[in-house]
DNA sequence: TGCTTTTTGGCAAACGTTTGCTATAAGCTT
DNA sequence: AAGCTTATAGCAAACGTTTGCCAAAAAGCA
C-alpha cells in the first residue's frame, strides 16, 4: 500500500525519503542525517541506509532540501546580448569554467539572457527576488533595474566580470583593458610609428573608454598628441564586429594622411578590416601594422598572423566563482574588491615597423 | 510583530505571500489564485491583491511553487566538452535561441557540461532525477548512464539536437550533414574535381560519419571509387579542429598525387589548413579548392574567403525547445520524431576548378 | 548496581506555495 | 419569498525535505 492509490499513477516522481527509510527500517530523518551529516549517526545505521538509497536508486530532491534550508543551490549568470560576437569564444569559455567551479562547490549554472528589454530584466529579477538563485555573476552589464525593484536590493551576492563596478559596490573580476592597450601602444611607438587608426567599439562602453584611455595615456607618454590617433566606429556594438572593421576599411581609405598602425577593439573589427585592406592593395605588416583585442585562437591562422591582446577568460571565471562563493561564506568584501587578472599580447606578424614614409 | 522575533534577522528574504494577502485584508488562498488563475476571483479583489503585491515588492518563491506543483520550471542543457570549440559561435547561438523561446514558455535555463568523467554524468542525473529539471535538451551527445541510472529513465522529456537518436526512441533536431555534404562534393565534382582530400572529426562520431558517408554517396553516383579520396586526421576531437588542420597540411604535403579539392568538417580545420597550404606556396583555389562545415561569419573573411556549410543553429535551438514544450504538454511523441533543419552552403573563393593538371 | 553522560533515533514542525473541499454570499427561478 | 444554482473566499492539507527537541539506549563511572 503505497501513497497514491486512487489516483491513476501518472508520475513515478522516483522514490523518496520515505521508501528509503522504510527500507532500512529508520525513521525519515535518520535517512536525512545519514545522507547529510558526517557523524551524527551510527555507522552501521548508514551502511544499511546507504545500501537502501542504492537498491532504490534514490536521488534526493534538491527543490525541497533548498525551501526548507531556504537557500538555492542555483547560481545565475546574466549574459548580456552583447557578448555574442564572433570569433572570439568568450562565452562557452566562460560559462565552462565557471560552472566547473561552480558544480565542484555544489551548485548549478542557470543562465540568463539580458537583452534591452524589459522583459528580460523582469525575468532575471524574478529568478532573483523569488528564491531561485543564491548568487549572481554578472557579464559585462550594469545591475538589471525595473519598477522598483533592482538587483542590488535583492540580498544575494553579486559579482560583476569584465565590467569594474566595484565603485558601486559589486565586487569585480576585469581585465586590464587599459594597462594592456596602453603597453600595446608603447610597442607601437617603439617600432617607429606616430599615426594610429583606432577600431572603437560602442560609443561610452565601458570597455571601450578604457581602451581608447589607453592609447592616449600612451600617446601622453610619447609626447604625441591625442590627434596622432583617428577614431573610426564607435556607433555599433561589438557584436556587429566584421562590420566596424569593413566601415573601418572606408573611413581608412579616405584618410588624407594614412596612419601606420591600427589598434582594434575586437578581433572581429581586425579581421574585417585586415581582409579589406589586403584587397585594397595594401600590405600588413608593411603598409599597415594591425593589433587586435580578444585573443580568439582563430587569429594565429589570418594573414597575417594576428597580434592579439589576450583577455583571460578562464581565469576571470574562476576568479569570479572563487569569489562568488566567498561572497555567499562570508558575506561580501567591503569594501567591494577588484580583482584585475592581467591579459596578455600575442605578438605575432601582424605588427613591424611602418615603411620608410613619404 | 512579524514572523522571527527572537531571532537575528540574518536574511530579508522578502515579503511572503502571507504578507500579500495581510495587506490585502484576504485569505492566502486568495492572493495565490489572484495572481495565477485568470477568473477565479473577483475583478476588485484582484485589483487590491495586485496593488498590495505591487506596493510590497512582491515576487512569488517559484520553488515553493515547484515543490507543491510537482513540476519545476528549468529545463537542463547538456552542452559536451567537445562542442567548446575555435571559431564556429555554436554555443552562445544554440543557448540564446534556446533560452528565448524558453522563457516565452515560463521556463528558465540551466547548463550542465558533459565531459567525460563520471562527475558530471553523476551531476547531470542528479539534477534529472531530483526534481530540478522539467526536460532536457542534450547536444551532439548520447543520454548519460552511470550506475544503474539513465537519462532515459528519469521520466523526463528529452530532446536531442545535433545528433539524431530518434532510433533509440528520442526525437531529434539535426541538420542534414550528409546531404549537405554530399551537395557540395557534387559541386566539386561538377567542378572537374577527381581526387580529394577530407579532414575528419573524431573516428566514429557521429557527424564525421554522416560526413563522409556524404563524400562517398557523392563519390559513387559519379562513378568514382572510394580511393578517389584521401582522409586526414580522425583521431583528435572537433575542439582541436586547428590543429587537425595543421596535421593535414602535413599529410598533404606527403601525398603523391596531390588531390585538387579538400573537404574539412569544420572551418577551424579549414582555416588553419588553408593557412598552412599558403605558406607551402599553394594558392587557394587554384592548386586546391577547399570548403567546409559549421558557417562561421569569420569565413567571408579569410583568405581566400573560404566556402562553408552553414549550420542552422537558431533554428534548430528553436526546433528543439518547441520540440520539447510540445512534449512536455503532450507527452512525446511517437514514435519519436526527427525533425532535419536543411543547412546551406555559402559559396566563396575558396572553391573553383581545378587548374589543368600535369 | 545505580547514576550520569554521551550517542543515536524519532516526532513533528517548519520552508512558501497550490488546491480540493467547504462555507458563505449573491443571484435566479418560480 | 423560499429554494435553487453560481460565484467568491477561506481552511487546511499537501509537496519532500531538514532540524530542534526530546526520548531511549548505550556507555562510562563510581
Amino acid at each position: 500500500m503505497n501513497r497514491k492509490d486512487n489516483v491513476t499513477q501518472d508520475e513515478p516522481s522516483g522514490p523518496l525519503m520515505a521508501d528509503v527509510a522504510r527500507l532500512a527500517g529508520v525513521a525519515i530523518s535518520t535517512v536525512s542525517r545519514a545522507l547529510a551529516n558526517p557523524g551524527r549517526v551510527n555507522e552501521k545505521t548508514r551502511a544499511k541506509i546507504d545500501a537502501a538509497a542504492k537498491q532504490l536508486g534514490y536521488t534526493p530532491n534538491a527543490m525541497a532540501r533548498s525551501l526548507r534550508v531556504g537557500k538555492p543551490n542555483t547560481i545565475m549568470i546574466i549574459l548580456p546580448g552583447s557578448l555574442y560576437y564572433g570569433a572570439s569564444q568568450i562565452i562557452p569559455q566562460v560559462l565552462q569554467s565557471i560552472n566547473k567551479s561552480l558544480i565542484k562547490a555544489g551548485y548549478n549554472l542557470m543562465i540568463a539572457n539580458l537583452d534591452r528589454d524589459e522583459t528580460s530584466e523582469r525575468h532575471i529579477l524574478d529568478l532573483a527576488f523569488g528564491g531561485t538563485a543564491r548568487g549572481v555573476i554578472i557579464l559585462s552589464s550594469k545591475l538589471p533595474e525595473v519598477d522598483g525593484r533592482s538587483l542590488a536590493q535583492a540580498g544575494l551576492p553579486v559579482v560583476s566580470m569584465l565590467l569594474d563596478m566595484s565603485d558601486a559596490g559589486t565586487p569585480s573580476v576585469v581585465t586590464n583593458d587599459r594597462a594592456a592597450v596602453r603597453a600595446v601602444s608603447r610597442d607601437l611607438i617603439g617600432l617607429g610609428h606616430r599615426r594610429f587608426f583606432y577600431l572603437a567599439g560602442p560609443e561610452g562602453n565601458y570597455h571601450d573608454v578604457e581602451r581608447y584611455a589607453g592609447v592616449a595615456e600612451a600617446l601622453a607618454e610619447a609626447g604625441l598628441g591625442e590627434d596622432a590617433v583617428v577614431r573610426s566606429g564607435g556607433s555599433l556594438d561589438y557584436q556587429q564586429g566584421f562590420t566596424i572593421g569593413l566601415e573601418g576599411v572606408a573611413d581608412f581609405e579616405a584618410l588624407e594622411n594614412r596612419p601606420t598602425a591600427v589598434i582594434a577593439t575586437s578581433d572581429d573589427m581586425a579581421i574585417s578590416f585586415m581582409s579589406g585592406i589586403r584587397k585594397l592593395g595594401l600590405r600588413i605588416p608593411e603598409d599597415v601594422s594591425v593589433v587586435s583585442f580578444d585573443g580568439s585562437p582563430v587569429c594565429a591562422f589570418c594573414t597575417p598572423p594576428l597580434s592579439t591582446i589576450e583577455q583571460p577568460v578562464e581565469e576571470m571565471g574562476q576568479a569570479a566563482a572563487a569569489l562568488l562563493l566567498e561572497a555567499i561564506e562570508n558575506g561580501p568584501p567591503t569594501p567591494a574588491s577588484c580583482t584585475v587578472v592581467p591579459s596578455r599580447l600575442i605578438t605575432r606578424e601582424s605588427m613591424a615597423p611602418p615603411a620608410l614614409s613619404r
